[in-house]
RNA sequence: GGCGGUGUAGCUCAGUCGGUUAGAGCGGCGGCUUCAUAAGCCGUAGGUCGUUGGUUCGAGUCCAACCACCGCUACCA
């Protein structure tokens, strides 16, 4: 596992605060980077901000401000919120980044050289609602499905893509690679929106001045901009220096994308389509997850409910609220959010199972064997299957986190935890210590040696879920450095690594448990 | 309207190529234990596998129709 690790969050569009959704995107990201780097894979992570387009214009009209006013403000709360929380980003791309306004009107004039560009006047329906031409499809009884209003006729003359003759070869790829679009529902959903009766067609890819001008121009018309998902998706092509970057061929073949399924025809239609029209190889999976509700009701400004990662971060620490949003989300479906939900799954989880197995070990290590890491004795059946079971967890965990299942990839971690919480239940070295003969002694190093090493490699595994809290339990082994160049998943699989000898600390409750919230009446 | 997804124990979800008495975690209940964050361990809980009708020796697992919820339908992760 040599190869690069290129993984992307989309681009967030400045017109929010970042909320729960914008966080587990950003999360899900940042453990997959994580991971890649102590698997000792070259990574690069990429976030950063889109904010080109209408909206911005719009609230910047409102306020009497520049676009720019607006959209440096919200870019810089996503940034900083990031950097709040700990994301291990190596770029934050801003689409108004001049490598990137450069990089887009490149690919367009490239775009329009090959002649996939070609200019249209027509007469449509417009809905001032939704700023733009409606087809039959957005409408029902002569109406604007969404606005319920009567559209008027208007002209316009735009630029379009000529996407329409690329479904076939598209839908070829897809078929040939079925993990290109994971989870499977997903790819299932892209073939058929390629399919003729879904009604896609070519691709707008311009707005006059006078209609919108926050946006890049195209190079070969002053007249317009560049429609904003033409100028978003390129931002993945920016970071890593297309076309002859130094770390372009090494970083693009292995690029991931992660994204929420809003997002899915941009980036499993349009993209792939751009990509091979300039020639560039496609990326490697496109990773779309579901959305979160919180309290059963999809995410809203109006409902309130949107969550801020700061406010969470405060009351429960980041560890724990990430830990949630991992394990409580299956990769690809939706998952509904409450406060009683995270509460529950940190004390079952990390309270009950981690923290306290944690808490316990290392009283008994204070209390037993002088607060020193015990010398083992030989190992015995029970021992071998802890030493075996941390390596088999590792591959399950590399497996899956491969395949983009976080929670899996968790539940496999704790699952181990178990069997180490039931371990010392069989030994009981509590008992033992009470009886105080030879064999009693050996037993108790023994089974603290053997809790205290599964808490060496669970703090390895749980690294890139939970980048405070493994660091925490290894200072409490004693060993504080020992994450620094460790591998993942091979290092899981050195056993005894921990010297008898090194002096340990018990520390305070790593998650202490939580009282759940009251019920609502 | 079109397309797609989901529907399995109170909750969140597993269920590979269809095959003996449908599983896990959490919660609940009973017991054991006391090293530990009233934590841990053991046992248990009987859910018409959305509905109906098919295919089959046999279907949660394939087919059809229907119902419910959700999503997308060109700027909400």
């Amino acid at each position: 596992m040599t190869g690069a690790f290129y993984v992307t969050t989309p681009i967030y569009y400045v017109n929010a605060e970042p909320h729960i959704g914008h966080t587990y995107t950003t999360v899900v990201v940042d453990t997959l980077a994580r991971y890649h780097r102590m698997a000792g894979e070259p990574t690069f992570f990429l976030t950063g901000t889109d904010e080109h387009g209408e909206k911005v214009a719009e609230v910047a009209e409102q306020r009497g401000e520049t676009p720019t006013a607006v959209a440096d403000r919200y870019s810089k709360a996503f940034r900083s919120t990031w950097d709040e929380l700990g994301f291990s980003y190596d770029r934050f791309i801003r689409t108004t980044d001049p490598d990137h306004v450069a990089m887009v009107q490149l690919i367009l004039q490239k775009v329009y050289d090959a002649g996939e560009i070609y200019f249209q006047e027509y007469e449509g329906l417009y809905c001032v609602g939704c700023e733009r031409f409606l087809t039959e499809r957005d409408m029902a009884d002569g109406l604007c499905r969404d606005h319920d209003r009567a559209p008027e006729r208007r002209k316009e003359s735009n630029y379009f893509f000529r996407i329409a003759k690329h479904f076939n070869w598209l839908s070829d790829t897809i078929e040939k690679h079925p993990d290109f679009i994971r989870p499977p529902g997903f790819r299932k959903e892209t073939l058929a929106m390629l399919r003729e009766e879904s009604g896609l067609g070519d691709l707008c890819i311009s707005r006059p001045k006078d209609r919108l001008s926050w946006g890049i121009e195209l190079p070969f018309d002053g007249d317009y901009v560049c429609y904003v998902w033409f100028d978003a998706l390129i931002n993945y092509l920016t970071a890593v220096g297309y076309p002859d970057g130094p770390d372009f061929e090494r970083l693009w073949g292995a690029a991931e994308h992660v994204i929420g399924k809003d997002i899915l025809k941009p980036h499993a239609i349009f993209w792939p389509i751009l990509l091979r029209v300039i020639g560039a190889p496609l990326f490697r999976h496109l990773n779309v997850h579901g959305h979160w509700n919180v309290d059963k009701r999809k995410v809203s400004k109006s409902l309130g409910n949107m969550i801020s990662p700061l406010a969470m971060k405060q009351r429960y620490g980041f560890d724990a609220f990430r830990y949630v949003l991992l394990r409580d989300m299956v990769f690809g479906l939706d998952a509904n959010f409450t406060e009683a939900g995270l509460v529950a799954r940190i004390n079952a989880d990390l309270a009950n199972n981690l923290g306290n197995l944690v808490s316990r070990t290392l009283n008994m290590t204070a209390r037993y064997s002088g607060g020193r890491v015990p010398q083992p004795g030989a190992p015995d059946d029970l021992e071998n299957e802890i030493a075996e079971a941390a390596p088999r967890t590792a591959a399950q965990v590399d497996r899956h986190l491969r395949r983009c299942e976080v929670s899996r990839a968790l539940e496999a971690i704790f699952g181990f935890l178990d069997g180490v919480n039931r371990y010392l239940e069989t030994r009981a070295p509590w008992k033992a210590a009470r009886d105080g003969g030879e064999e009693a002694k050996r037993l108790v190093s023994t089974s603290l040696y053997t809790a205290c090493e599964a808490l060496r490699v669970t703090a390895l595994m749980i690294a890139p879920f939970l980048p405070a809290t493994a660091p925490a339990i290894l200072e409490r082994l004693g060993i504080p450095g020992a994450l620094e160049g460790a591998r993942l998943p091979d290092d899981v699989a050195r056993w005894g690594v921990l010297a008898p000898g090194t002096p340990t600390v018990k520390g305070p409750a790593l998650f202490p448990r939580i009282e759940p919230p009251a019920e609502d009446a």
